[in-house]
DNA sequence: TTTTGTGCTTACATTTCGTAACTTAGTTTA
DNA sequence: TAAACTAAGTTACGAAATGTAAGCACAAAA
């Protein structure tokens, strides 16, 4: 009974996209390399779900994590060359929103 | 301590794009015209779901309703102007996709 | 010795989602 | 005449995802 001739890869793009927060994640990660923290403090998200969506991007080659062995221990996350690849969506949705979307309250 | 500096449309619009099967639902209306029953079918959504995503759609005007008085009652949803706005966004995923994703299992 | 910083993990409540059955109303079939 | 069908949903309920808050290991600073 399923008819979707959707593209599997298609598929799976919207599927990691479209999991919470990756998008908003990837768009901060934009702005270049930064530890768990300041991502965190800056994204208002829980830790729960920021280490949960770090490890997902991470295992789909998006994000990069780098240990840098001082004490604290400090670990850094950026976007991979398939990560950076993603700009150009992010910046169609901001063009998209700056458009058409109102907040109106 | 919240220290999001990120513009509030731009976070709007990724709150309505990454909510679950709205940006499919989107592609899916950007081929045409269409009713509930072949959107379903299509998608392999349920009902529940359909309904739900197709009102939040409508009230953000990305979506239009049109009752076709015929025995029975068919329900046709198409993309408004906002919604076929969306394109681009949907081009440059799909563009990412074939380039990027990789589906091996 | 208590406190602070860093990057998580765990427990638990709330919210969202999927599944399947049911609804309303007219229409064809047995 | 009654059962079955179609279209577009609703409703009830269990499962999964998410948010909230607290806890943990380790080292250095107060």
């Amino acid at each position: 009974m399923d008819q979707k001739k959707i593209c599997p890869r298609f598929e799976k793009a919207l599927k990691i996209l479209n999991h919470s927060w990756n998008t908003l994640l990837i768009y901060q990660l934009l702005e270049g390399p930064q530890r768990y923290s300041t991502i965190k403090k800056q994204m208002g998200i829980s830790s729960r779900v920021l280490t949960e969506r770090l490890k997902e991007l991470e295992i789909e080659n998006i994000v990069k994590r780098t240990v840098i062995p001082s004490t604290p221990v400090v670990i850094e996350y950026e976007l991979t060359e398939k990560g950076h690849a993603l700009a150009p969506v992010l910046k169609a949705i901001e063009k998209w929103s700056s458009m058409w979307v109102n907040i109106e309250e």
